[in-house]
RNA sequence: GGUCGCGUAGCUCAGCUGGAUAGAGCAUCUGCCUUCUAAGCAGACGGUCACAGGUUCGAAUCCUGUCGCGAUCACCA
């Protein structure tokens, strides 16, 4: 049951009978709350094609659609608005509908799906996940589950940075003062360890460089040649040439990172049905740079290194092989897209990864529509903005990340703190109260993070805390738990039953909200866009929420009423849920 | 310097595929727990939508320019 669509119908036939014209599509919004109506269409735009009194013409429409649809009740008409209202009749046939619809909004996923690949997260295996990682995880994951609620088929997937001069260094740094520390011997979580080394590696890096400035280096010749770092790049080529004990060492300690990664991915409840290891994809891509040549795409420089030419594009030209051969960045994840499409059987394929890489992914999508890949046209770059902090952007090297584990950890006890003040589940089990604290906190996390439109950057203030009154998360979660407790209180199962009823505004206005929903999770998907959600759900718990407090729910003289008001916000309860799923956030019943 | 992005209330953000008097939350102030969970509700205060032009019946939204902030332009990843 779409009402929008018999409106549509029934104002295309009236355009047709009356001025002759075809028009299918209609703009209709929100009836603002100061005027009276359900749905508004806008008239100005017919005006085009239809040379009247925009007045008059939406006069003309409200009469045709009041004789021709019977859920259209009344109408008014204000400049070129045509406001409509509906019968109490169509909101019970809406109410029932929506609760009698099995994943109401969702579309179903089968074998003709289209097939999707979302990448995100791919982290760098030399230190551990802050801040931004949770927002590229939070981000990746929701927009994959949005796919599927509208219908694809989507695979999860990551690339993990284990190789290169990055792993080397905390190799070295390990290898030289960590006098054989271990996850186990330190109990420090794997990745923090292997960061820890890191982090060592650069301080000794820098006073090094600091020490060779002061004997008459200049500050370029002593970052070249500071003798840590060319130990560094020595292991690098022993691990390229496959040396046993470099490699052991290697594996040693991303494994060490990956257990820490896996515990963290863990807590932010996000997961993949794929890995790639870039020590295994880097050799990829390789050929199609040579057939690349052979098909005049790229071209060969004196040196012996390949180009490819964009400056028709606008954009410069851009290095695909290096002059002895070896493969760079762009070059391998061309030869990973190729595979993917091919081990996957995917039609598109979206990388996670923030818009400080516009530009590459630019060339990358360019280039292999230059090679003649007709799916290069589905690959989307999922481009978000960084996190920043009051004095800038995050770096790892300075110690001004905030660090995800610790962030996570904060937002628990922050959540903790809260509960125990309020006092209103002093009667559960510690090991109740733990998971409890884990959702709100957590929510609280990620709600702050994938309410703001991916495309922006983000400000975090580590000093100030994360909210949880408002628009929050815990704001969300408490207005479903509230349903929940209401639902208990009333025990007996409700359905929605046809009577002679007399709907307020308050319930008017949120049959109207969550008839939106269908449409919200398309838009949601279209825009890659867990903010659209989160907005969503955010104004489906105010107008809840005003209903709630101006309209008794439960009455036990009144049960007609009770049934249907309380199958009003069970509906609603499953909406939030819905909602939160797609945002990866847990729903309580208590709190 | 070239390219790309951003600029909306004191702060954090919606609104941006053009539509009615630009909306929320936080903060500040005022009411509401003897009705279903006050992590709530109702209300007050708060705006040159960076600035200047243009297109249009209509511009925060589209176009051009200016200013400010950021990213990017490596034989790094």
């Amino acid at each position: 049951m779409n009402i929008k669509k018999d409106l549509s119908l029934a104002v295309s036939d009236y355009l047709k009978e009356n001025h002759n014209v075809e028009v299918n599509q209609f703009e209709f919004q929100q009836t603002r709350k100061e005027f009276e109506g359900d749905i508004t269409l806008v008239v100005f735009p017919l005006l085009k094609q239809i040379k009247i009194n925009p007045k008059q013409l939406a006069e003309n429409i409200g009469n045709y659609i009041k004789e021709h649809i019977n859920e259209v009740e009344a109408f008014n008409v204000v400049k070129g608005f045509l406001n409509i209202s509906f019968t109490d009749n169509y909101f019970i046939k809406q109410l029932q509908y929506i609760s009698e619809t099995k994943d109401y909004g969702f579309k179903e996923v089968n074998e003709n799906s289209p097939r999707v690949m979302v990448e995100y997260s791919s982290p760098n295996t030399n230190k551990p996940l802050h801040l931004g990682h949770i927002r590229n995880n939070l981000l990746g994951y929701s927009v994959a589950e949005i796919l599927k609620a509208n219908g694809n088929k989507v695979y999860k997937t990551q690339i993990i940075n284990d190789r290169g001069i990055h792993i080397c260094k905390s190799m070295l740094a390990w290898q030289k003062f960590g006098d054989g520390e271990s996850p186990e011997s330190s109990g420090i979580k794997g990745d923090h360890l292997v960061g820890k080394y890191y982090v060592l590696f650069d301080q000794v890096y820098k006073s090094e460089v600091e020490e060779l400035t002061n004997k008459g280096y200049t500050k370029e010749e002593a970052k070249k040649n500071a003798p840590i770092l060319i130990e560094a790049q020595e292991l690098l080529k022993k691990w390229e040439n496959n040396d046993t004990a470099t490699v052991d060492l290697w594996k040693k300690m991303n494994n060490w990172v990956y257990e820490g990664f896996d515990q963290t991915y863990k807590s932010l409840g996000v997961d993949f049905d794929k890995n790639y290891y870039e020590s295994k994809t880097y050799i990829l891509g390789k050929d199609e740079i040579l057939k690349g040549i052979k098909n005049g795409v790229f071209f060969k420089k004196g040196d012996g290194s390949v180009w490819i030419d964009l400056t028709d594009e606008g954009l410069d030209e851009k290095l695909v092989l290096r002059s002895d051969g070896t493969s760079v960045y762009m070059t391998q994840d061309i030869g990973t897209a190729i595979e993917r499409v091919k081990e996957f059987n995917i039609t598109s394929l979206i990388y996670t990864v923030g818009n400080e890489q516009d530009y590459h992914f630019k060339v990358l999508f360019l280039i292999l529509k230059k090679l003649g890949y007709k799916w290069a046209d589905n690959l989307y770059h999922l481009s978000y903005g960084m996190v920043e902090l009051p004095d800038g952007k995050m770096k790892s090297r300075e110690g001004t990340v905030v660090d995800a584990d610790k962030l996570i950890e904060e937002m628990i006890d922050s959540a903790k703190n809260i509960s125990e003040e309020l006092g209103k589940i002093d009667d559960l089990n510690s090991n109740e109260k733990q998971k409890l604290y884990e959702k709100i906190g957590k929510g609280a996390l990620k709600y702050f993070i994938l309410k703001v439109d991916p495309r922006k950057n983000i400000m975090f203030n580590p000093k100030e805390s994360i909210d949880f009154h408002g628009n929050t998360g815990p704001f969300i979660q408490y207005t479903y738990v509230r349903i929940k407790s209401l639902k208990q209180k009333y025990k007996e199962g409700v359905s929605v039953q046809y009577f002679n009823y007399n709907f307020n505004l308050k319930e008017k206005a949120l049959i109207n909200l969550i008839s939106q929903f269908p449409e919200t999770i398309q838009q949601a998907a279209n825009n890659h866009s867990p903010a659209i959600i989160c907005n969503y759900v955010y104004e489906l718990v105010k107008t809840f929420n005003n209903f709630y407090q101006n309209c008794i729910i439960i009455d036990f003289d009144e049960l007609d009423v009770t049934n249907l008001r309380l199958s009003l916000a069970v509906e609603t309860s499953r909406q939030i849920k819905k909602c939160f799923n797609l945002l990866g956030i847990e729903v309580p019943t208590r709190m």
